[in-house]
RNA sequence: CGGGGUGUAGCGCAGCUUGGUAGCGCGCCGCGUUCGGGACGCGGAGGUCGUGGGUUCAAAUCCCGCCACCCCGACCA
């Protein structure tokens, strides 16, 4: 993409109303608009960052068969009413709304009823199951309070799978398939290693619900974790007990702030029950399904990335979620230089890397430095008189403090391109 | 929802205590000089001072209500 027509701008300045250092980040640098509290839109850059961490997480819920759909906003009270859901008392965050004639209607918090509800038309016979339906929305929850930027909102994106078991064997299958494939979006996504599986309260279905936990300082959580182990234990369950029960030791736990990035839950046969959705077995008889959601805060990850992966100078995003791989600051207008500079651009994105074509006229080159650092994105290339004088090109990782001359070999090597 | 704080130009802020014709920096527009880490000079545009009411000859400034935003707490299938 070309700078020159990216509508969006950087700023000097961080927002006064943001204290957290992802808004601010984000903001700054252009990648979100606030609209009211909690709620953000996505501009150009920030719209391909949630798509990239939307992808990666796509990719591993494909791996373990899960089905994407794209399941609604609004929802029919009926079907809430049926799980004891409908009831404020019972959840107290949801947004409802009403149709001219008054019916009532949900906006979407979470969609096991739905998914559930819908399977009367799909599944029937012991041959149709097992069932993994995921997708990636719009949620809306109606927090008391929105914090933390990108951390707590009340409209955020959000992948939840669902899945369908005969039995327990089954389900207890994938639900530990999933949550590997958890631990593998969080490798991909550059924080496996600061990210554990967490004990946490499992509600109503079971004793426990597993939570992954990023430690982070803008964490809402208290988790004690055994490093060993790669174990944590949310504050919410913590007691003698219980860690006696998971074969824990008080004395080798760490207490630690942290980010709950992912939840994932046995919910037993109570939804399809209560919806009426069974199947039949080899033998003809009717069972219940044993369902198990998985949850991933996708907007929520981007805050924490970008809380993550930052310094003094911006964002530092890795390469696999950067908004573009190489940003390329074109130095003058000489003829010469915007020759190369277009060619460059045209052969890398023939290539398969994005760039950021820094092609504006009239913006001087401290200040294309300044918006590559605060973008963050991973490479910077730069093309002036000198470079095309001296016939090299210049190139400098984010990460690092100094630029190389490259020729246009290493250049292509560097940014992986094989040729 | 309880406690605390803040709303003044696109952004960041001063002015409010002690009422008297709204200012600074950045950004923006024009011209010129610059041109490898957010340049400089000259000229210019841009504001119902969150909002509604009240007090007053006069309100950004004082009083009351409301709205929004931030922080702490509560809450977070």
């Amino acid at each position: 993409m070309r700078r020159s027509q990216l509508f969006t701008k950087t700023s000097k300045t961080t927002p006064a109303d943001e204290t957290v250092r992802n808004a601010q980040l984000l903001i700054q640098a252009g990648f979100i608009h606030k609209e009211m509290a909690g709620v953000y839109a996505y501009l150009p850059l920030g719209k391909r960052v949630l798509h990239n961490i939307s992808t990666i997480v796509r990719e591993e819920m494909n791996a373990i068969g899960g089905n994407e759909v794209w399941m609604t906003v609004l929802q029919p009270k009926d079907i809430w009413e049926k799980t004891g859901r409908w009831d404020d008392k019972k959840v107290d965050n949801w947004f409802k709304t009403k149709l001219a004639n008054g019916t009532e209607l949900g906006v979407g918090l979470t969609h096991e009823e739905p998914i559930t509800d819908m399977l009367h038309e799909f599944v029937s016979s012991y041959r149709d199951m097992p069932v993994y339906i995921y997708q990636i929305g719009t949620k809306f929850r109606n927090e008391l309070r929105a914090k933390s930027g990108l951390m707590r909102g009340r409209e955020f994106l959000m992948k939840d799978l669902y899945s369908f078991s005969r039995d327990q064997k089954e389900h207890d299958a994938f639900y530990e398939k999933c949550a590997e494939a958890y631990m593998k979006v969080y490798s991909r996504l550059g924080i496996g290693d600061i990210t554990y599986r967490t004990y946490a309260s499992g509600g109503i279905f079971s004793q426990f619900s597993d939570e992954f936990q990023t430690l982070s300082h803008v964490g809402e959580d208290t988790i004690y974790l055994d490093e060993t182990k790669r174990l944590a234990v949310n504050k919410e369950i913590y007691n003698d007990e219980i860690l006696t029960q998971l074969g824990l030791k008080k004395d080798e736990l760490v207490e630690k702030r942290a980010v709950e990035v992912g939840n994932i839950f046995p919910l037993g046969t109570k939804y399809a029950d209560d919806l009426g959705v069974y199947y039949t077995d080899e033998h003809g008889k009717q069972q219940s399904i044993i369902m198990g959601c998985y949850g991933i805060g996708i907007s929520r990850l981007m805050g924490l990335l970008a809380e993550h992966f930052a310094d003094d100078k911006g964002l530092v995003w890795p390469e696999n979620i950067a908004p573009a791989k190489v940003y390329l600051a074109r130095l003058g207008e000489d003829p010469a230089v915007v020759k190369q500079a277009d060619e460059l651009y045209d052969s890398l994105m023939t290539a398969g890397v994005e760039v950021l074509y820094d092609d504006r006229p009239a913006v001087r080159a401290g200040e294309k430095f300044a918006d590559a650092d605060l973008l963050g994105i991973p490479y910077r290339v730069v093309i002036s008189d000198k470079t095309v004088a001296g016939k090299f090109y210049e190139l400098k990782a984010r990460t690092s403090d100094t630029a190389g001359q490259v020729s246009a070999e290493e250049l292509r090597k560097a940014l992986g391109i094989n040729s």
